[in-house]
DNA sequence: AATATATATGAACATATAAACATATATAAA
DNA sequence: TTTATATATGTTTATATGTTCATATATATT
């Protein structure tokens, strides 16, 4: 409805330190990117899926043995492995009616770690 | 009910590889570490967050500046800032009536660049 | 071909959580 | 000490999402 009052709920009238908000408003990631970002590490944001996750990087798995060793169902599993596939976190791989998954990159085993330690402090 | 039938909707009777099964269920993280690490990664999964956390890492910024530079309410950015600190995210410091937030630590600072690096490819 | 089994998936439901709103607190300024 | 302002927070509500259940698909075995 109004352009400036939009949210009401701000620091009121003056901007408190104006130079500063003019500069990292230009450095923004866009809202695409900060976006993507988010999405992506949802995907660590997840008890069952951050087990899934410790166990593949451990070594290439099979459906049936992700869901015995981490005692979750075989749906439940294999919903949080479709959300893997797709956000590149973990590759499949058939053989016959097996499909075995692995964590797809480095990247990943790194956030991995760097997050288990930084909560290990 | 039934210890052994506590999941139905997994693989049947049959393990598939019980000798893989066995070793990697002694490798799990505990129940709690596990919790710890997809509530700590919760923190990054939301774009609000990412946004602050992205700011937050090129300088220390007041709430309001914050707020301004995002274009988030000043009730929400305080909300999300609350939970940034309680995960050792961000550090307040105060100084008169102003609150300045900055990033805890270098730990943080690698998650973000990393995931950021991954999405990017 | 019929059956068994490993995995995938759609739908419903329950839960978690982010935002808005109202209001409280704390400090500065008058 | 009264008012203004920067920040914090409790509550409500809407939305997102993880799990379960039922079922489908694909491959192997008989």
């Amino acid at each position: 409805m109004n352009g400036e009052n939009e949210i009401l709920d701000r620091c009121e009238e003056t901007i408190i330190h104006p130079d500063i908000v003019e500069k990292l408003k230009k450095e923004l990631l866009t809202e695409q990117k900060s976006y993507n970002l988010s999405e992506f590490f949802k995907i660590f944001g997840d008890l069952t899926r951050i087990r899934i996750i410790q166990v593949l990087s451990l070594q290439e798995l099979c459906v049936c043995d992700i869901s015995t060793i981490l005692n979750i169902s075989q749906s439940a599993t294999s919903h949080q492995l479709k959300i893997l596939r797709q956000f590149g976190v973990a590759k499949p791989r058939k053989d016959g009616k097996m499909m075995y998954y692995s964590i797809s990159d480095e990247h990943i085993k790194s956030i991995f770690t760097n997050g288990l330690e930084h909560i290990s402090e």
